[in-house]
DNA sequence: TAATTATTGCAACATTGTTGCAATAACTAT
DNA sequence: ATAGTTATTGCAACAATGTTGCAATAATTA
């Protein structure tokens, strides 16, 4: 079972409908595996023949999201990005030259931090958001 | 001398005028320390009896951003947001139930892992963004 | 195949952000 | 204090993103 599949099962398990968009809508996401912007995923939608209209995407985008099987990424400077939710959490990479953008895998260093944060201001953290920003192999 | 004079005198330095908006803003985002959003800035401009068009506001964003006098700071889900750039590098903890927001001092050890991304993925960090969510002390 | 209702498209709207251009006001030098 | 220079501002017009209500449509179930 591949893990695009899942995601299927588990859209049709909770009850709700495995429409031609919303399934696009997956494959999309996940074949490209990293950020892509709302008119980014409506555009590659039409392009395989499926127009669909902003307002279904954005609504679409809410659902995949509320299913926690996207995430959203907010750069600075930059769009609103999603992507699939992989079972490896990471960070991004952001080359402020050429735009582009790899992932990052980190460890756990930030749990430590967290349990400092609840120590230190009672502040439970639930989920955080890392992004660095500088110049790729290619631009520095 | 005061901070904020500070921040004047520079502007001034490099050949800027200080004008009532100019001055207005930089002051508001001053005494608030941390966050605000374009549109709530124009509010409180109005509130001190200086209206100020839309365009101007974020044109004088743009001009604080490149001065580097404040950040941009993009939450999650949340609008953008403009905050004075301050001595201590800080990081925020964004509670997700009331919405408050809290600042978070956190040593450097982000540097290291900074090195790591050099040495691993060749790629030159020059600024990060790190938020955390969660729920604050009161609403956990 | 028919019935149910989640999903979609459309129109209309709200908010954020940008640009060109003419009017204004901050600063400089007299 | 005044006049001149030009950075800054306001306005109009626009573009992009995102949201809502409602009627039509299509995915699923029986
Ligand atoms: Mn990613
Ligand atoms: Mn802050
Ligand atoms: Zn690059
Ligand atoms: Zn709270």
């Amino acid at each position: 079972m591949r893990d695009i599949d899942n995601i299927f099962e588990k859209i049709k398990r909770d009850g709700h409908r495995l429409t031609k968009i919303r399934k696009a809508m997956v494959v999309i996401l996940f074949a490209e595996k990293c950020l892509l912007s709302a008119s980014e995923i409506r555009a590659r939608l039409s392009a395989s023949g499926l127009a669909a209209d902003r307002t279904t995407v954005y609504r679409e985008l809410g659902f995949l999201l509320e299913k926690n099987i996207i995430k959203e990424i907010r750069i600075a400077d930059r769009k609103t990005y999603y992507e699939i939710v992989s079972p490896e959490h990471h960070h991004h990479l952001v080359c402020t030259k050429c735009d582009s953008v790899q992932e990052i895998v980190m460890g756990n260093h930030l749990k430590r931090q967290e349990d400092r944060i609840y120590k230190k201001a009672k502040f439970k953290v639930l989920a955080h958001s890392l992004e660095f920003y500088g110049l790729c192999r290619k631009c520095k």
